[in-house]
DNA sequence: CGAAATAAATCGTTAGACACGATTGATTTA
DNA sequence: TAAATCAATCGTGTCTAACGATTTATTTCG
C-alpha cells in the first residue's frame, strides 16, 4: 500500500470511471487498472464492483475512501508544514507555436497556476533561427517545437507526442475522388499547413 | 513521498542510527540512506543533522515524525478495518538444521508470532534423503538447508546467505604454526563440522 | 436487432526506481 | 596512533510500474 495507490483509488472513486481517472492523473488506463488491482490483492478485498463496464464502489471501498482522503490531506499538510519549498515565483518565458499555444496551453497554464500562483507567463513566438541562441542565453526558459528532429546540445529535449497530419478538403475538391493520396498528388494544389520548425 | 519512505524515516528517528534502522527494516544501510535523502530532497528540508557520524533529528524532522507515526497508524487501521485477511492460523512445519534452528530461528519466530499469534510451529530435522518427498507431499511447509546447491523442481528455492567456514583450533595445535592452511593440510586431523545437506 | 462505440482487463515490452555490495572518507574509540 | 565504526557514494543488477496494443464484454445508437 503506497500513497500513490491511495491517490489513484481516490480519484477512481470520485469518477467511478477508470478512464476518466486515468486522464485526471495523466496516466494510462491500464496503469490505473493495475494499481487498483494491486490494492485489492493486498487487502484481499474488492474495492469496486464492475457490473459490465459500470463501476460501483463497494462498502469496503467506501471505508477506504475516507482513509485515503485523510492520508492525502495529511501529505498535503506535510508538504506545507515541513517543505521549505517557498513557492516558485517569477516569470516563465515560453516559446510555443500558435497551434500549441491555443490548443494545449490554456489547460496547462490553468493547472500550473493553481500550484504556483506567483509565477507569471510570457509567451513568445520567435523564429526558429534565433531559438538556439535564445535558449542558450536563458532569455527563453522553455520551448515547444513541432518538428521531425531536434539537435540541440546543452539543452534538455523531450519528445512529447507524435501527431498525424490529416488532409481536409471541400467535398467538391478533385482530390476527394481519389481513394488514396500521396504527397505527390498534392503537387500543384494549394495546401494550408501549420507552421513547423 | 511514499509510505515506505515515511516508515524508514520513523525507524531511523527512533534509533538515531542508520545502520540499526537498516537492520530493523531488513534493508541495506545504503538503501536507508538513499530513502532519507530522497525525502529530504523532496521536502527540500534536512531531517537529520549528521554531526560527524552522530545522527540528530532536526526540528523539521520532529514535526515529520508525528505525521509519519499517524500515517503508519492509519495504514495499520486500514489493514485491520478493510483487509478480509483473517489472520493466518494453523501450524507451520519447518525443517531446519540445528545450527540454523538455534542461532537464527528464535528471533524469526518471535517476530512472526507478533504478526500471526495464531500460528504455531513444528520444528523437525528430517534427513536430507526424505526431504524432497516431505516437501512435495506438503508434510513440510518450509525447509532450511546448508548446502552448495539445490536442484528441486516444483519447489521454490531461494538463497538466503553465504557463510564462510572458519577453522578454530587450540593454541597448541600443530596447524596453528602455519600461516596458511589448505584443505589438504587437514588430512589426518580430526575436524568437527556442522552437518550440511 | 445488429453495428459501432466504449470501457475495463490483460499481455508483452521497456524504462525507471530501488536495493544491494563494495568502497570511501570522516570520526570516534581503544 | 591504530583500529573500528558509521554514513555517504558509486556502480550494478533486479524488480516494479507505466505504457501501448489488444481483447473481451457491454452499452448505445441507428
Amino acid at each position: 500500500m503506497e500513497i500513490r495507490q491511495l491517490r489513484t483509488f481516490r480519484v477512481v472513486a470520485d469518477n467511478l470511471n477508470f478512464t476518466k481517472a486515468a486522464d485526471e492523473l495523466f496516466m494510462a488506463q491500464s496503469s490505473v487498472s493495475s494499481q487498483i488491482k494491486a490494492l485489492e490483492e493486498e487487502l484481499k478485498t474488492k474495492l469496486f464492483d464492475r457490473i459490465g463496464r459500470r463501476v460501483l464502489i463497494t462498502e469496503a471501498g467506501q471505508k477506504l475512501y475516507e482513509y485515503a482522503r485523510r492520508m492525502e490531506d495529511m501529505t498535503d499538510e506535510i508538504r506545507s508544514e515541513i517543505s521549505t519549498g517557498q513557492d516558485a515565483q517569477g516569470t516563465l518565458t515560453i516559446r510555443a507555436p500558435e497551434t500549441v499555444a491555443s490548443v494545449y496551453m490554456p489547460e496547462i497554464v490553468n493547472r500550473f497556476h493553481k500550484d504556483h500562483p506567483r509565477v507569471s507567463f510570457n509567451f513568445i513566438n520567435c523564429s526558429d533561427q534565433q531559438l538556439r541562441e535564445e535558449l542558450n542565453s536563458g532569455r527563453i526558459d522553455l520551448a515547444f517545437l513541432i518538428t521531425d528532429s531536434v539537435h540541440f546540445k546543452a539543452v534538455n529535449v523531450k519528445m512529447l507526442k507524435t501527431q498525424r497530419l490529416i488532409l481536409v478538403a471541400n467535398q467538391t475538391h478533385p482530390l476527394t475522388r481519389k481513394k488514396k493520396i500521396t504527397l505527390a498528388d498534392l503537387n500543384g494544389h494549394t495546401v494550408l499547413l501549420p507552421k513547423t520548425d
